[in-house]
DNA sequence: GTAAATATGTTTGCGCTGCAAAGTTGTTTG
DNA sequence: CAAACAACTTTGCAGCGCAAACATATTTAC
């Protein structure tokens, strides 16, 4: 390396913010692994509470980093949510941006 | 009542808050490798304004996670921050609860 | 010698956001 | 039929991070 370069802010990583919340996070990290979970079982997985993984859900909907699948199952509401290739890109750039702050694990 | 463990949430941990935003992340992961740097010097290795780095560090002061010394250098004020011994405890919790939702690295 | 620029921070204003609580819609049960 | 349940959605608000403004002291320019 160059002493021409002044500063290497290697820490001045931006992070996304829209990955980076925890209900997110733990939602995205989910998804990245099973290609596809229901919004119940995802409430016991995480420890959300369904107001607020009803949320999450719509901002990353909203995003385009997952997709949402409605239907009705034996007469009752049933969602489904999974990771779009955009989720999964973003998901993929978060580990590394964080891993660049943290360091190795 | 005597609950069983039926289901696991492993992704149901708590991250703390105070580490986890990006600002202290990157001020809490640079000082715990070096123990001890300026607020000059932080600027220009986290980005951070001067604003924003000062608003950080009274939080993380106030918390108990740093320690900051200021005193006067060259007529001029200088402060210096490093970690504590319950930062350091935090910030290695933080990164075990991290790991555990974002999977091994 | 004083006005302007520089250095090192702190404080303030406010827009955004996550969370708990309340609301919605439909179904089952007693 | 009413009450309880299931699966979500919407709302209200407190808290927070950021940019901009402010504070204070020193050095430089003229």
């Amino acid at each position: 390396m160059k002493s021409e370069d002044k500063k290497q802010p290697d820490l001045a990583v931006e992070l996304d913010r829209l990955v980076h919340e925890p209900a997110r996070l733990k939602l995205m990290s989910y998804l990245y692994l099973v290609e596809g979970a229901d919004f119940v079982f995802l409430i016991s997985r995480t420890g959300l509470t369904m107001g607020n993984l009803s949320a999450h859900m719509s901002k990353l909907e909203k995003a385009g980093y997952i997709k949402v699948e409605k239907e009705i199952l034996n007469n009752r509401p049933h969602t489904m949510l999974s990771l779009t290739a955009a989720g999964r890109t973003a998901f993929e750039s978060y580990r590394a941006g964080i891993e660049q702050i943290i360091g190795k694990f």
